[in-house]
Order: C-alpha cells, then sequence, then structure tokens
DNA sequence: GCCGTTTTCGGCCCGACTGTTTTCAGTCG
C-alpha cells in the first residue's frame, strides 16, 4: 500500500470522526499525522516491515502508529469499522459538496437517512431537505448546484491551463480605481502541480468594497459566489474558482504569505510565533499585549511589528525568507530557522534540454529547427529523442532510420556550429523489460533513454522488474516519465517507486522530470527522494515542437518544490561536464 | 490524538462570509 493510498483512508476516518462529532483537536492530530504520511519520501511500507518506529514521524502517535501498522497488516483499522457501524463511510462524500459539512452531513442523515449524494439529490428534488432546521430554500438551491459540479465535475486544473484562464482577470483587476499591487498567492505561487482554486490579493487603502464591486463585473465570470467589503468569489465558465482579498499596504505582506500558504506551513510558523509571544495573521504580525485575555483580541489588537512585506514577517519571527515552492511544512521551517534552506535550482541554471522529438517520429519542427530553438534558449547541447519503432502510429524510428537521422544531425551539427546535437532515441521498454533497439544502435548513440508506453496496466511487481531489467542495460541513460501518470487523465503505473530508484542509484542511471503541465513526472516528493538516494534528476521538455521547450519552467517549478539545487539536476551540467557524466561507466 | 528550550498535563491557528438560528453556527480557506 502506497503512502498517499495509507493517507487517504486515515484521511476518511478524520472525515468520520469529525461527522461523529470528536474531539476536535483529535481529529486536527488525525489530520497532521495524514499531512505528515503524504510528504514522507519513504514508503511508510518499508518502514514498517523493517521494525521502524513510525512514532519518530511528526504528528504520528502510538494510536496512528498502531492505525497504520494494523492497516498494513490486517487492510483495515477496527476504529475505522467502529465509526462506520453508527455513520456510513458514504456520507464523506457529502461533505465533499460545497455548502455541506460534517454538522449538515449528520443532520442529513439521521433525519432523512440519506447516505449517498444520490439520496441526497433525490430528497432536494422531493423538497425535503428545506424542512431541515438549518436548511432553508438558499442552502437547498446552493447544495443542488453543487451536486450538479460534483457530476460534471471539473475537479483541479493544470498550472499552464490556470495561466490562461486568470490573465484577463489580471488584468481586469489592475484597472480597478485605487489598486496598487496584485498577487497570486495559494497553491499557484506555490507551482503546485494541479490547481484547485485561485487567490488574488488586490493591494488598496480605499473602498474595499468598490474594488470587490469591480472584481466580480469580470465579463469572463459565470458567476458570483460571494461579495462583501474585503472579499469576492467568482466561478470562471471553466470552473475555476477565484477569491479575491482587498488588503490595505500595511498587511499586504502578511496576507501574501497567509494565503500563500500552505495551511501547514502557516500552521507551524503561527505555532512559532505563539511561542515568541506573537500573533500572526492575515493583517500583520502583532506582539500580544501579556495580562490581556485572548477572547478580547481583536484582528490587529497589540502593536505591529511587521506586515507590510513578506520578507518582513519572517524576519518577525527570526525566520529567513524562503521561495513560496518550499512552503509545504516538509522541514523548511527548521532550514529557515538554522539557516540551512537549499539554493535551489532556477531556469538560469539549465544549460540543455535532453527529451524532444521532430519529424522524425511525432514532432512537428525538423531537427535543424528544435537545434536553433534550443539555441536560442542559450543552451549549450540537445538530445534529440524521436521514438523506437514500437510506437509505430508516431512512426518511431527503425534501426535503418536512426541511422538515417544521425546522417542528418551530422549535416544539420556542421552548418549550426557551437550548440551540440546529440544522437539519442526515446527507446521503448518492451513488456519484458528489454529495449525496442538492437544493441549496436544503442552503442552509436550519445545518449539512450528509455521509457514505457505500453503494457501500463501491468501487476506492480511485473512492472517494476520490467523497468528495472531496462536499465540494468548498461547503455541506458535516462529513464523518461518514469510513473506515466497524466495529470487528471491516467494514474501512475503500479511500480514500486522506491525500488526504481534504489536500482536507479546502483545502476548510476538518471531519472527524468518531465517538465511537460499534463505529467511532472516525477513528483515533487519523489524527486526529494531520489536527491536523497544519490540518483541525479534529468529535467527535460519533451518538446514535440520549438514552443514545447518553453515548458522547462514547469519542470524547474516542480523540482524546486523537491528542494532540488544545481547539483542535483544533470541539465545544469556544462557540456563537457555532462559528456564525462556519460562516460562514467568507461574504465 | 499529539506534544514539550516555559509544560508529561493542558493546551492545540484564525478570520470572513452566508444564511437563517433574532445573536450566531456552519462552512471555508
Amino acid at each position: 500500500m502506497e503512502n498517499l493510498e495509507i493517507a487517504a483512508v486515515l484521511e476518511d476516518l478524520a472525515d468520520l470522526l469529525e461527522i461523529q462529532g470528536a474531539n476536535p483537536f483529535k481529529i486536527r492530530a488525525y489530520r497532521n499525522a495524514v499531512r505528515t504520511i503524504e510528504s514522507v519520501t519513504r514508503p511508510v511500507r518499508d518502514m514498517v516491515d523493517q521494525g521502524e518506529d513510525l512514532t519518530a514521524l511528526p504528528s504520528v502517535g502510538a494510536s496512528v502508529a498502531k492505525a497504520v501498522e494494523e492497516l498494513l497488516t490486517t487492510g483495515r483499522i477496527s476504529r475505522m469499522e467502529e465509526v462506520t457501524t453508527e455513520f456510513p463511510r458514504s456520507l464523506i462524500d457529502l461533505t465533499r459538496l460545497s455548502g455541506v459539512g460534517p454538522k449538515k452531513a449528520r443532520k442529513l442523515f439521521e433525519e432523512l437517512q440519506i447516505r449517498t449524494v444520490d439520496d441526497l439529490a433525490e430528497a432536494l428534488e422531493a423538497g425535503t431537505v428545506q424542512t431541515l432546521g438549518g436548511f432553508g430554500k438558499k442552502s437547498a438551491e446552493k447544495i443542488t448546484a453543487a451536486i450538479e459540479r460534483h457530476r460534471n465535475r471539473v475537479d483541479r486544473f493544470l498550472l499552464d491551463e490556470v495561466e490562461k484562464l486568470i490573465a484577463g482577470v489580471l488584468e481586469h483587476l489592475s484597472a480597478a480605481s485605487g489598486v496598487g499591487r496584485v498577487e497570486v498567492a495559494g497553491s499557484f505561487r506555490r507551482r503546485k502541480e494541479t490547481i484547485g482554486d485561485i487567490d488574488i490579493l488586490a493591494e488598496s487603502d480605499g473602498d474595499g468594497g468598490a474594488v470587490v464591486d469591480h472584481f466580480v463585473s469580470y465579463p469572463g465570470a459565470a458567476r458570483v459566489e460571494a461579495q462583501g467589503d474585503t472579499k469576492g468569489n467568482i466561478a470562471l465558465h471553466s470552473g475555476l474558482s477565484i477569491d479575491l482579498r482587498v488588503i490595505p499596504s500595511e498587511s499586504f505582506g502578511a496576507a501574501l504569505q497567509y494565503f500563500t500558504g500552505s495551511k501547514e506551513h502557516n500552521v507551524a510558523m503561527r505555532t512559532r510565533a505563539v511561542k515568541q509571544g506573537l500573533r500572526v495573521n492575515e493583517w500583520g504580525v502583532f506582539r500580544v499585549p501579556e495580562e490581556v485575555d485572548a477572547e478580547d483580541l481583536g484582528p490587529t489588537s497589540g502593536e505591529r511589528v511587521a506586515g507590510a512585506t513578506e520578507e518582513g514577517v519572517y524576519e518577525a519571527l527570526g525566520m529567513a525568507w524562503m521561495p513560496p515552492v518550499l512552503r509545504e511544512n516538509r522541514g523548511e521551517v527548521e532550514a529557515s530557522v538554522s539557516g540551512t534552506l537549499p539554493a535551489l535550482v532556477t531556469v538560469n541554471d539549465i544549460l540543455g534540454d535532453l527529451q524532444m522529438h521532430s519529424t522524425w517520429s511525432d514532432g512537428k519542427a525538423t531537427v535543424e529547427e528544435m537545434a536553433r530553438a534550443c539555441e536560442a534558449r542559450g543552451y549549450q547541447y540537445l538530445a534529440l529523442t524521436d521514438h523506437s519503432q514500437a510506437m509505430a502510429m508516431v512512426q518511431g524510428l527503425t534501426p535503418e532510420r536512426a541511422r538515417a537521422q544521425w546522417v542528418e544531425i551530422d549535416e544539420v551539427q556542421e552548418r549550426i556550429g557551437e550548440i551540440r546535437i546529440l544522437k539519442s532515441c526515446e527507446v521503448d521498454i518492451l513488456k519484458d523489460g528489454t529495449l525496442d533497439m538492437p544493441d549496436e544502435i544503442l552503442a552509436g548513440l550519445d545518449l539512450v533513454v528509455v521509457s514505457v508506453h505500453s503494457f501500463m496496466d501491468l501487476e506492480k511487481k511485473a512492472m517494476t522488474d520490467r523497468v528495472i531489467r531496462a536499465m540494468e542495460n548498461p547503455e541506458v541513460d535516462i529513464l523518461c516519465h518514469p510513473t506515466g501518470r497524466r495529470l487528471g487523465k491516467r494514474d501512475a503505473f503500479a511500480m514500486d517507486v522506491e525500488a526504481v530508484l534504489e536500482a536507479a542509484a546502483e545502476l548510476s542511471v538518471a531519472v527524468e522530470l518531465n517538465a511537460n503541465p499534463n505529467r511532472l513526472d516525477l513528483s515533487d516528493v519523489h524527486v526529494y527522494r531520489a536527491k536523497e538516494l544519490g540518483v541525479k534528476v534529468v529535467i527535460s521538455t519533451d518538446a514535440h515542437s520549438p514552443k514545447g521547450l518553453a515548458d522547462m519552467r514547469f519542470g524547474v517549478d516542480q523540482a524546486r518544490r523537491g528542494w532540488l539545487e544545481p547539483g542535483d539536476v544533470l541539465n545544469t551540467a556544462t557540456l563537457s561536464e555532462f559528456t564525462s557524466w556519460l562516460d562514467r561507466r568507461a574504465t
């Protein structure tokens, strides 16, 4: 069982306990443990198998450790079984509907015997929901709309989609009178691989309500969900929900910090602040007067010690500012305090792109066009990685056509001069782990990259063995898009990523972080683990046109989320450093 | 349920908006 699956079960347990009305701090404790397990870079399963003490993990105590061990050995958690005799697990789906929380879910179940979203839809249709105390006409309408959205749900958006969707909103907002800085905060600013909704902050010391009015008048808005003096929300036709907060200048940094999150990062920060007699909220950092009861404090009571800038907020807490990509409570708070934050890789460090396609297979541009586009980006080298023949539908290269391409590459290299074009091939890993290209061709290539494109539904062990077998071929340099996922479309293969990374370390094979925003494969947690194991990461665009080369920045963002520094990323190497790496196995 | 450089007991992050509950609970982020 993968870490994410374990976390999902515990999350369900927390949701059910909340419906049951358990102690809120107990519920929070479970949720904290969920976050820990989601971001542990090693498989928890291995830790249990090796008899390690799970309570060494932050926020995991005796109860959660026992529950996880029980889950891994028996496939169930007895605490969960107890709760589900009282409240069916399907009630969790109700709380996922906007406007329905644990209290309402419980009430719907106890008074109307509603167990599922379908039950709820029927009851709304019949008009019985409105008869319950706490539910009126408006809430019935809201929940009906939420069910509708749930049924044709556009769950999460990709980073590149969001960038396009919000450009017009930002332009519209900047045109509002009295608005200064406009920043997008939230998971978008942290460059998370998928985005649920958008948080925009607008600086204004004037009439906040007027700014919100202007915001909700955005012509592209499908509906207005909320509208107050400091806050508004609209939904676009795509389903993307956009929150606006209007913030005075003196609080802009505090608000930017607060709404950038993550929630877990902020909790860790505020807990630290409380120990220093400070109070952090979206309005600033305040020194709490000692003899005043916390209950009597307003949001801006006490002496303001920071708030105008984000740097100032961190400084007030004795911390160094850090890039938003790190703010996931995975050790960055401690690293910031101790001055050991990583010096993250940037787009400017990238000196080459090691996966792209040309018209020799399914690319849209010629070898020369791709090379010139890479040259224009300031790279020292690129690798042409057209598909091998197993990818027949995209005219993958036969050995004969591979040789023919080498001739063309030599000609282009002659014309183009400085930038080095590496002869490569994205060789398919066949079902049995052998490679779709004869050894003499592999030996003639400058660089061999390998990928799985077929039989993606193999059993976990078979898939893991297949990929490791491919990496054992001494000609192999890079494993591309290792888990095969397509965000929001296709799950990762059933594959033991830990075992594959360990094999990569052993065999001196690099792993790709595919920069295409649909893939971003490996994930942030996996590249972090690769770094821990000493596996080199290559950030490649897999471009099929010159335009696709620009996706590099998405890959770099993901690498930064995984704490990678330039030295961890192979394609920050200069050409001569990179070619010596290619000779690493020569003795 | 978890945790400890003030604590092994007594805390645990905090504010805005909405709808309906005439003074605030529920939900959300």
